[in-house]
DNA sequence: GTCTATACACTGATAGAC
DNA sequence: GTCTATCAGTGTATAGAC
């Protein structure tokens, strides 16, 4: 591991925990194992690092999430299963990458959503309309196979059930009343648990089709 | 307005955008119209002002949310429409509320639970757990009125519906493709749409029974 | 490339006049 | 209660030796 990488991922720990604002340069010296004057020799200011973690972090979330909801060799079943399994994983693995982008996003959204923008742009091909998610459910939705809903509120609601209880660990810890290891316990079956509520809310039969 | 007030306000304001290490107690008295000094007069110091602010912030958003879960004279179709309604409300008020106090239950949570705990306790008051919305859930489960569902992995997903979207505003624009007044249009159709969705994932009628 | 030492700006907080 | 002036501490960033 260099250097440089190993900058990064002390950088990534930091922002993630303080923010922007809070973050210290020194703290992330130390994490990483180095002198702070190495750090201003690798990323010439506090700024320029920021956007390194930021853009990287962006990507790890973006390219899998957006890759699933356009993805053309997916049946809209195998979809819902891939998108679910999809974010569980990343966020088993990432704890605050979500957190941390909604933070920055909401925080100076004009910084960003350029560069959102370019990454669904370059790594969403598929100009395939009907062979995305809503695609899909537009047209089931419009020839009688699906009940009928509105695609984009539909996936919205995906969205906010497979990444909600991970962005608000605490918040919905608490409201359960759970502590750590049962929430963790409450994540890892909530996978199966998903599938069967989202295909609920379209599907007419609770049995799979393919 | 007396200038307490004026200052609650001000500092809301940048602590929610900027976060804490981020937020400048001369931007909060300039948005206060009020001298930096006069700040330290009434609140001794940038900690005690965040403290008040935070703590009247858990309050807005805990008791309504709380209270609608637990409140013993509402039906489960009652209680899915008032927390649909109540939460749209809340945020359509607080654009910023929910994503500030994940964002700092993240930062410190040993710091706040212990204040969310109180707050749970004390709103909290039904002690008739069959008229929760859990109890209600789990027995609908058991005498089958209802399809079969884990009554906590549920709830968890109603809350992701209906909150998400305002918490990943930018997040969730982008992946629908949307601006700012498209995604306001979205949010206010949304919830017509959400009661229905919340529906089907366990009733076994599209028709409300009440 | 990595270190020590240091410059420089900024911020939170206080003292004291009015 | 509200202001001006100022201090002390901290944080980013750089200079320069090795």
């Amino acid at each position: 591991m260099t250097t440089e990488e190993k900058i990064l991922v002390a950088a990534r720990e930091e922002f993630q925990q303080a923010g922007f604002g809070g973050a210290r340069m020194q703290k992330i010296a130390d994490r990483a194992g180095i002198n702070k004057a190495s750090l201003h020799y690798y990323y010439r200011n506090k700024e320029k690092l920021f956007q390194q973690v930021l853009q990287k972090d962006i990507l790890r979330l973006m390219i899998p999430v957006s890759m699933v909801l356009r993805d053309p060799s997916l049946s809209l079943e195998q979809r819902i299963r891939t998108f679910v399994k999809t974010t569980t994983q990343l966020f088993m693995d990432q704890p605050n990458l979500l957190l941390f982008i909604m933070q920055e996003l909401n925080r100076a959204p004009e910084r960003l959503l350029n560069l959102v923008r370019d990454i669904l742009k370059e790594h969403g091909l598929n100009d395939d309309e009907s062979r995305t998610f809503r695609g899909q459910l537009e047209e089931g939705v419009k020839n009688g196979t699906l009940k009928p809903v509105d695609p984009e509120q539909y996936i919205a609601s995906v969205l906010g059930m497979c990444m909600f209880p991970y962005a608000a660990r605490s918040l919905v810890m608490e409201l359960l009343e759970k502590d750590k290891e049962a929430y963790q316990n409450f994540l890892e079956q909530r996978q199966e648990e998903l599938i069967t509520l989202c295909r609920r809310m379209i599907f007419r039969s609770d049995e799979p089709e393919d």
